[in-house]
DNA sequence: TCTGGGGTCCTAGGACCC
DNA sequence: TCTGGGGTCCTAGGACCC
């Protein structure tokens, strides 16, 4: 716990619809939704126009289309994200070495170690106003900011600051903020802790407090439990750490329709295995555990896992592994879902250390393996022969230029004409075959606002529920 | 209404070892 | 004869987070 406001916490405002708004024109100000697109996606992002629908995260996507059927649908764009998230995390890391992303849209800085002058709240909300506009010059997307003396009230800060707002915690006052709150406030606190506590009579952070640490304890479990009864009295000395290694790479698929026939199961197990691999060596690493996960048709999930003798990076012993695994798993009802994933993960592999111990041995020194080289990653529209148009793609007509693809079916794809910098555009509509019409990567967002938006602080007030009323888009 | 994909951390039992 | 006391590793599952 610190004296001052030192550890920021910066919160993207709806940031994958946000991102879309700004590449597209004619979505500005309209309901947007981001996720998957197939009969079993769900919402990775609303917008703000989109909630007072009712519409929000984790929502099956066929939810949503009823709840709000007027929405712009878009199939996510996780390269252009990474991009802006970049932007972002630059702007965090000029405020301070010490930034700990917690996805593209989400970070912990802590502002100390950046030796800026923080001491009051006066001077931390000024830290934080800069930051929102420097984001917004930069990426035209507005950005929610806490500023507390933990991790755990820069979060909570945050959060009372949504959307396109500050909100500093004065150190001193936690304890008597925290106490009426509820207990899903607390980070660790989900729906299966919420309802073991309110079956307990515990609804709020202050009763966490009143009901002691033993009764945590014997309600939660040793670590839960204590680390719960600590958060709920305002004490949080976690670190902001950057640079944290991964500890585990997977990859899932889940399928349109259920899986029955062994010999496909056993070809989408090793297609997974190819894709984790490339996962891994992407990153430079190399694993011992060999994960297989399945769904099945009812939702249950079992995992299966073999820990090899040394790490690897090797595609066909990670295959192979996984096709063991799966082996042992009765799929006859039928799958929605299969997973590939590596953990205890290294820096080298067994092979690795073999050509080492060679190497001295020849040698007398050393050596590093070669970094691998993947080939860059096609566009991502096309896959095979056929051409598949997702909405919210870009492409590119040789007549009519930059667009992007608002829905396609029956033969037809429909396209508007606009760009990031340009006015809201047309719609035209091609068959799908159109030679004239091909993907394109996402253009640059425009980076400088027409006007400056007022700034508006929050203060932190009555813990009354936060505000999710739709609110107007830059 | 019918539930994504990528992660992290914790628990618990059994094997194995000293 | 009637049962130690850890510590570590492995496996499986579950809660939680964005």
């Amino acid at each position: 716990m610190r004296g001052a406001p030192t550890i920021l916490h910066l919160d993207m405002d709806a940031f994958f619809a946000a991102v879309e708004q700004a590449a597209k024109p004619s979505l500005r100000g309209k309901p947007v939704i981001v996720g998957g697109l197939g009969p079993r996606g769900v919402v990775a992002t609303a917008s703000y126009e989109a909630r007072p629908f009712g519409v929000h995260s984790a929502m099956p996507m066929a939810q949503a289309r009823r709840l709000c059927p007027n929405a712009a649908y878009l199939t996510p764009r996780f390269g252009l994200y990474r991009r802006v998230s970049d932007v972002v995390m630059g702007l965090l890391r000029e405020l301070s070495p010490l930034v700990e992303p917690l996805s593209l849209d989400e970070a912990f800085v802590d502002l100390r170690a950046g030796g800026l002058e923080v001491g009051s709240a006066r001077e931390a909300r000024a830290v934080g106003e800069r930051l929102r506009r420097d984001i917004r010059a930069a990426t035209g997307l507005s950005g929610s900011v806490g500023l507390a003396g933990s991790k755990m009230l820069a979060k909570i800060a945050s959060e009372r600051a949504k959307p396109d707002g500050l909100v500093v915690i004065q150190p001193g006052t936690e304890r008597a903020l925290l106490a009426p709150m509820p207990v899903r406030t607390l980070p660790g606190v989900g729906p299966a802790t919420a309802q073991t506590l309110r079956r307990a009579g515990v609804a709020t952070v202050g009763e966490i407090v009143e009901a002691g640490e033993a009764e945590l304890v014997r309600l939660l479990g040793r670590a839960h439990g204590t680390a719960l009864y600590t958060m709920a009295q305002g004490i949080d000395e976690r670190p902001v750490v950057a640079d944290r290694d991964a500890k585990s790479v997977s990859v899932e698929d889940t399928f349109d329709t259920d899986l029955t026939d062994r010999a496909r199961i056993h070809a989408e197990i090793a297609r997974l295995a190819d894709r984790c691999v490339e996962r891994l060596r992407k990153a430079g690493r190399s694993g011992r555990t060999v994960v297989v996960k399945v769904r099945r048709y009812d939702f249950s999930t079992l995992t299966r896992s073999e820990t090899l003798r040394g790490p690897t990076d090797d595609p066909a012993v990670v295959r192979e592994a996984a096709a063991r695994l799966v082996e042992g798993v009765d799929t006859t009802a039928g799958v929605r879902l299969l997973g590939v994933g590596v953990s205890g993960l290294a820096d080298f592999t067994q092979e690795d250390l073999f050509a080492q111990a060679a190497d001295v041995l020849h040698t007398g020194r050393p050596r590093r393996p070669a970094p691998p080289v993947e080939p860059a990653a096609a566009a991502g529209e096309v896959s095979g022969n056929e051409r598949r148009w997702l909405p919210g793609l870009d492409v590119r007509h040789a007549r009519y230029g930059p667009g992007w693809v608002q829905g396609s079916g029956l033969g037809r794809v429909t396209v508007r004409f606009e760009e990031p910098g340009s006015p809201p555009g047309r719609v035209r509509t091609f068959a799908v075959d159109d030679p004239e019409l091909e993907p394109s990567e996402p253009l640059p967002l425009p980076t400088a606002q027409p006007s400056e938006p007022a700034i508006r602080p929050k203060v932190i007030s009555s813990p009354d529920t936060e505000a999710s009323a739709g609110t107007s888009s830059p």
